[in-house]
DNA sequence: GTCTATACCCAGATAGAC
DNA sequence: GTCTATCTGGGTATAGAC
């Protein structure tokens, strides 16, 4: 830990102070003080300020790809149950965000969406669109085995992603933790979980389906 | 129009640029340019940048509560069904924001949220909490009512509310229109309605109920 | 690689003339 | 009520010594 080099230590207290105060608010004054170093020893490492953001936000891309799905995985994913399929997408998400560095980093995105175009971009499409492509196959698929009933499997997606992000957006923007480092993701987790279970339920064909989802119904909504 | 004062001309001004750019991004400078007087000048009006924001914030809870529903007009609203229910609550929405400032002052507190520790009160609880008991109480009633399944009330509201910031979130920040001032709310509440609806179906108990809300479905999840 | 020193700019805010 | 002039502090960034 203490052989982390200065540029390592710039990005990482970066990330800390972006992070908790948006990117405006952090100088690199300020940056440099909690390094340890002199402001102008920044430079030597990074050319300018935003050059700091864009290999934050590069890190966090690169480490969201590595969790992508070759297109056998999504042939083989296409034959399980709406259960399986949820436990695989939330062990992914988790996965992505088990450090809590990405979690300061999904932060940081939600606080700088709205002047950034670069970042705004990236939500728009991978973090928002993409994942409802991704479920509107499954929702599809769902329907073709005649699992759920026939319907828009878009305004499915849309439905149950759409829940995903207000509580993303609850967790790292409404209720971010000032001192400690203990997020509990698995707290979010349950409730998008049940959340997906309810909609399961919902468009279920069989009963049978129906009692499946349910054994994993902790706190959900048809649960007295 | 013309005969507006300087301090509602900073005053709107400021809504202005402080919902297209955030209150940081925002000098008191670009401000007077802006209106077409000195900076100096805004210290007369105002005594300190902060002052305009909170005056801006002011006049978004005046309006806000101008639409709260006294306790009769709930004893009224309980008896109603979840179709005509909907339709009041998107409407008093609706109205509150029919004028573009509501909405960029929305768009404003979005922005600041997670720095400034009044508006993020002000979003958890009024924004965020009080709906959720408000649409509790209404999914109770239905359940009491037997025109929904027994189930747990404030889940079905943090879903059906959830899928509504999610929205106002995808209409205020991340889709906000640059130039020109037209943001058809209508859209986004045909999407919430579809929702709210897709909600009532899924709890619904009798076949009649669904039959009733099926015919709002204009782009809804179980519509082909 | 890190330092000192400094350039340059723009921020919020105030004093006092008109 | 609005102006000119100015203060003070902080921001990003660079040059050049060590």
């Amino acid at each position: 830990m203490k052989k982390m080099s200065t540029k390592e230590k710039i990005f990482n207290v970066s990330i800390d102070l972006f992070s908790k105060k948006g990117y405006n608010q952090v100088s690199t004054r300020e940056i440099a003080r909690e390094v340890g170093i002199k402001e102008s020893s920044i430079y030597y490492h990074y050319s300018k300020k935003e050059d700091i953001l864009d290999s934050i936000f590069d890190y966090f891309i690169e480490r969201m790809n590595q969790a992508e799905s070759s297109e056998e995985d999504m042939d083989k994913l296409l034959e399980i149950s709406p259960n399986e399929l949820y436990h695989f997408g939330s062990e992914a998400i988790k996965y992505q965000f088990s450090s809590f560095k990405m979690i300061k980093i999904l932060r940081l995105i939600f606080i700088e969406v709205y002047h950034n175009a670069k970042i705004r971009k990236f939500f728009i499409e991978e973090l928002l669109n993409g994942p409802i492509e991704f479920w509107t196959v499954f929702f599809q698929n769902f329907m073709d085995r005649k699992i759920i009933k026939k319907g828009n499997p878009r305004k499915l997606a849309e439905n149950y992603f759409g829940y995903g992000i207000f509580k993303m957006f609850e967790l790292v923007v409404l209720n971010f933790p000032k001192d400690n480092e203990d997020i509990d993701l698995n707290l979010i987790f349950d409730d998008i979980e049940n959340h997906f279970n309810f909609i399961i339920d919902a468009v279920s064909i069989s009963d049978e389906n129906i009692g499946k989802n349910k054994k994993n119904y902790i706190r959900g909504c048809m649960d007295v």
